[in-house]
DNA sequence: GCATGATTGCACGTACCACGCAAGACTCTG
DNA sequence: CAGAGTCTTGCGTGGTACGTGCAATCATGC
């Protein structure tokens, strides 16, 4: 069409209905911006040519607010429009939990493949743990018992997982129940295999945690399970950065990364009752 | 790699081990929908191309998969592949924390205020007790016990205070915690003031839910503490969505949005016990 | 009142998508 | 064991949405 045509459509009227009345003032950008969210957020899908046509407003203009708000993580954008997006923002999550994301995450997935159909499994509170719990959902006959809101929130809309949480205080900076209250539920609970996190491991020693209700509470976990695993990524091998400990007396497995030196995993592979993973 | 390869990849080898042996016989088509669907549900993002790839079939194929999947409500489709739909297919609490945003907000910021410093209270689970946990960030020296997921995830970076879960199953409709651990854990606490949600409300029957669990322990929360509020906008007065009822037998608040008419108000005005506040 | 920055509409090239068609694979039946 | 029917897949085509650069316009601060 006309390659001159740059007249400003500023002020033509709407091209639906409102002849009569001319638009005084749209709604400025941000304000726009926060009105296409919220629409998200109630409505849960959007589509971008209603959204255009609703706010007087190119599809380019609309294109440009979803690419903004799906930056900021608020949206997910879909072929012709977005929808609300709770659980997609894995880069945040992982960009918080730090270090050794990928570790982590290859330990969940080898532990979660160790889950079986109709198993009860109980969870330690931790990002570990938390990426175990991630690779879960989508299973179904599975009971989930755990301390952890990592576990939690991951899991909170799986609906073919029974999940049960123990009660207790949260330690807010390790994001986990702890304290009488949660020994007193884990007295009523047994599970097939229980997956512990840890702040520190030696093989003598057993896990080390920040405090001594952590450790009272995987002491305890350790002994309402079948089989117990110890989720720890190399980096956390031989290290004590605190002083309260979790002795392991069963039989147990530790489940690492591959980068554990031969250094870190022998005390462990000399121990006859423990099984040495490294994925 | 294959560039303009429009060769057949039939019997090229699986991209992981297996080396010697070509490919037999790839994944069936319901395997590999249901495998599809697994991935989106625990990755939550899935890439047509990359699916194409490490399921050795062309992206047509893929699409058709994606678009039986999302036609069947599992998932939804996005740009250039797919993800999770759980809330958008599902009126869980996506819908229903849409409706009546504002009213549910100004309830819980009322009830925010009745709670002073060192208070201990009990917040039910639930979108509008879920504001009033919002309203309570950056408050300090307070003790809070709940049941609710939502209100878990309001403070659970609220660092001044102590937080405390009850046990339980997780209803994921209602993202709250109840069963037999949840009464457990309250057996051994109790607190000042005590919050309570609904789903329907009736001055003479009571709180109405949809489960017997969740009434039981609405009974049991109000006995456990000293003043009992029911946080229920308008929409719920009246109403009987359901059959199991929570009969309240103290002395309770109606905490209710001031777009509640007379006639909805005139029976709980009528009880002695009870004390009707509008915000 | 003027300058600066943000915002918007338009145009263009690219990528993705849906649909139809034909060949191949599997299953069921006689 | 053979043949028919059904399902599935790969490819081609037309259509649509997407992202970005550019120029004009609007809002804001001095």
């Amino acid at each position: 069409m006309g390659p001159a045509s740059s007249r400003t459509p500023r002020t033509t009227a709407a091209p639906a209905g409102a002849a009569g009345a001319e638009d005084p003032r749209r709604l400025r950008a941000p304000d726009r911006r926060a009105l296409i969210a919220r629409m998200i957020l109630t409505d849960g899908t959007v589509v971008v040519d209603e959204l255009a046509r609703s706010l007087d407003v190119t599809p380019s203009t609309i294109r440009r607010d979803l690419a903004l708000l799906t930056e900021q993580g608020t949206i997910a954008r879909t072929y012709g429009g977005a929808m609300s997006a709770s659980h997609t923002a894995e880069p945040t999550l992982g960009q918080r939990s730090g270090l050794a994301v990928a570790e982590k995450d290859r330990i969940g997935r080898w532990a979660a493949a160790r889950i079986a159909q109709g198993d009860t499994v109980i969870l330690d509170a931790g990002t570990t743990t938390g990426r175990l719990a991630h690779h879960l959902r989508g299973r179904t006959e599975l009971t989930v018992i755990t301390s952890g809101l990592t576990a939690l929130r991951e899991l909170a809309e799986a609906d073919g997982i029974e999940l049960i949480t123990l009660a207790g205080t949260l330690r807010h900076v390790s994001q986990g129940f702890v304290g009488p209250l949660a020994e007193l539920t884990l007295t009523r609970l047994t599970a097939d295999k229980v997956f512990l996190g840890a702040d520190g491991l030696d093989a003598i020693l057993g896990i080390c945690e920040a405090s001594l209700q952590q450790t009272a509470l995987k002491e305890l976990m350790a002994r309402r399970g079948g089989q117990v695993y110890v989720l720890a990524d190399s980096s956390k091998l031989g290290q004590s950065p605190f002083t309260a400990w979790a002795p392991l007396t069963g039989p147990w497995t530790l489940v690492t990364d591959s980068g554990a030196t031969d250094d870190q995993l022998a005390p462990f592979r000399a121990l006859p009752e423990v099984d040495v993973v490294t994925v």
